[in-house]
DNA sequence: ACCTGAACACCGTTCAAGT
DNA sequence: ACCTGAACACCGTTCAAGT
């Protein structure tokens, strides 16, 4: 009953995995289900066999862009380290928030995070407050940042030097210093409930 | 010189009004140069002699929407009126994120949070960290609740009920908890420094 | 189970030309 | 100064039909 079929064709997993070459190679702007549809070497209306719209589609690939492994135990840890998964896509910031607000979309990073706040002290509705704060600052920094390299890109001989100063380093410790603010927040609302 | 002409035709504060209609209409989904065009009966051509593309058109917007007026001095009420502005207009924080996002858009309630954490007693530097923190979680956080509300008209008999629980009630009390951490955090900053 | 081919109803942008 | 008309190169989605 497992025999292999006479012909493999594609599967889901197939579909998503042409959908993170394109991504890598053309961004968001460039993810249509055509251009997907061509790198499988299909007509677009295959991928809808698969996936009731492009909305699914780009949920499996966040899902492929924040994994499903183990994250780290400790607050700032767990943020960094969804901070690194949306670093790693092109536009990764984008496609997961569109997903996370659809509620077509879980976050590991998400529990590992409430599990973080109720370590600390928090009440269970105080914690979830807590992690949610946190992964909105993850998400909208990003997205800030990402979108920004998105006008560099276009304004090439443009002034927006002043606005990407020196790539990474500084955008880092700004990141990491806000970052730290907030779970200073987190730790001090322990006191007051 | 100032002599009116034969016969008035459309400047680029009807364009962008023709636009805030649209929004109100029809959401951002909605918002095409073609429905504008339509809007104030003219081709969609017309736009591009007031606006060189719809990303420019959509800055004008989001100014509009953000208001030029003063804004609270306090950092919880400056972040506050941000999300009522934001919350005033259909994915107002969307739009508004993009135009950010983009350099093309000026915030007053960021001025008037970098100017009450200074005030706080943060550094220079610090104070620019806290008032891009805090409206990171306000954009993320609208933007986040603007979007579900799209899923639900959606999802009409859906199973969204424990995902937009009490409408505004529970979630300007979540906003506020999460916001009150951020001002605790960013207050405890000074400390440090 | 997975795909083709063709169509529908849209997009943003450009450009020569008009008044 | 402001607009028309027509075109270009795209979109997401649907659906009958094929193998």
């Amino acid at each position: 009953m497992n025999a292999a079929p006479a012909s493999a064709r594609n599967d889901k997993p197939a579909v998503v995995a042409a959908a993170m070459r394109v991504l890598a190679e053309s961004g968001l702007p460039g993810l249509s289900m055509r251009r997907i549809a061509d790198e499988l070497d299909v007509q677009v209306s295959a991928l809808y066999w698969h996936f009731p719209n492009k909305q699914a589609l780009l949920a499996a690939v966040s899902a492929q862009i924040v994994g499903s492994g183990s994250v780290p135990d400790e607050m700032d840890a767990a943020a960094r380290a969804l901070r690194d998964r949306l670093l790693a896509h092109q536009d990764g910031a984008e496609i997961v928030s569109s997903s996370l607000a659809l509620g077509l979309l879980e976050l590991p990073a998400r529990t590992a995070l409430v599990a973080a706040a109720r370590q600390a002290g928090l009440t269970d509705a105080a914690a979830e407050v807590a992690a949610d704060t946190i992964v909105h600052y993850v998400i909208g920094y990003t997205f800030h940042e990402q979108q920004r390299l998105h006008a560099a890109v276009v304004g090439a001989a443009d002034a927006s030097v002043d606005l990407v100063p020196d790539a990474a380093g500084e955008r880092r410790g700004d990141f990491d210093a806000g970052l730290a603010m907030i779970v200073a927040g987190v730790q001090a609302s322990v006191a007051v409930s």
